[in-house]
DNA sequence: TCCATTTTATGATTAAAATCATAAAACGAG
DNA sequence: CTCGTTTTATGATTTTAATCATAAAATGGA
């Protein structure tokens, strides 16, 4: 995350994006950083019979996108607002130019992109080794930590549907809910009206 | 990659490795940082049952194990010598000074970080949701273009075994066999005295 | 407040890759 | 050169999650 004053410094521009508006398509070539100021963005894939692999999703003063515009590479994902989202919006040369003025800022991009390749070691382990619970506990554990997750009485409640919990692990919905419904049954999670705690 | 005379500079060390050691465990907290001198190492996860999942396989120049370095979190996986190994083994604390002190080092790091999380997350929608072939295919030509596959009159050797192609698509070798014959038959690849050419 | 859409839910069936079994070929250390 | 290990190979069987079908509950926009 990089401060608002840095940002305003170089020449960033906001922009606004509605629920479920496209913010950058897989395929085309990135030319700016992304840092959301508030709302919500899902980066995610789709195969050819239309079903979705979520990437990541990103929250305020998150940045996302930067891989291919460090590598010059297309984007291998597709960005969308998952609700009205505002997003600091800074074209790659100033961008550049910022970090190398400020080193510092390097430091904060190498340990995001660190934690972000952190979860996906983790969870690309999950996916092609585990059982379906493995899976699904690990990634609500992970979000615990990443995402957020809000402790209430009942517990942390895990705000995703169990469509993206699929989405997220690779697996269908039908098999989330019955997962889930097991999760419950060994005492490892609770579900208070539809609502998964953990 | 970081040049062998900045690495002395802040006082590295070399350590040699013999075939099949173990050069870091999964659990362990870490304190150094590696770049390969010479040889193979790669990085991967053991589920319960023995089951192996490739994180990644690096050779000559490039580093590996930065990301729980920067954050202080514990390795997600182990990292083995492939064959005899010589590694640049730097502390933690003189690493970080030389980061500080060389800040085109930092770009460096940032563009190497990129290109393993594009990696995985390429890998991430292939695992979770395409079939074998696809996968097998994704793995090779990523691997053309970042592993050093080295090309001949046949085409593109692909120098992997088919147990490694299933450790890091998340398919069982006896699939892997299969997925391969049915992509020559396809005429996708060429299979010349059992060797894969792309 | 009403209705369309999304989310959760459950049972039956299927398909696809994993598993099991077995073996030949190739490789490599001594 | 030899012998144990690894790699490639193939067929039969099983398991597990995907798929298909259907529906109730919840949500949210008009």
């Amino acid at each position: 995350m990089i401060t608002v004053e840095l940002l305003e410094k170089y020449g960033v521009i906001k922009k606004s994006f509605d629920k479920n508006d496209i913010i950058l398509e897989e395929g085309n070539l990135p030319s700016h950083y992304y840092q959301i100021i508030s709302g919500e963005v899902k980066m995610s894939n789709y195969n050819d019979d239309g079903r979705e692999f979520i990437q990541g999703i990103f929250y305020n003063g998150q940045s996302f996108g930067e891989p291919p515009l460090f590598l010059n590479q297309n984007y291998p994902a597709n960005a969308i607002a998952v609700e009205n989202t505002e997003i600091f919006i800074l074209p790659k040369e100033n961008f550049m130019k910022l970090l190398e003025e400020n080193p510092k800022v390097s430091i904060k991009i190498i340990e995001n992109l660190a934690q972000r390749l952190y979860y996906k070691s983790v969870m690309a382990a999950e996916i092609s080794t585990h059982e379906p619970e493995h899976r699904v506990l690990k990634l609500i554990d992970h979000g615990i930590a990443y995402f957020n997750f809000q402790k209430d009485k009942n517990g942390y409640l895990i705000n995703f549907t169990r469509q993206q919990i699929g989405d997220l692990t690779g697996l269908r919905v039908e098999t989330v809910i019955r997962t889930i419904k097991a999760l419950e049954k060994k005492g490892e999670l609770k579900i208070i009206n539809r609502k998964v705690y953990r």
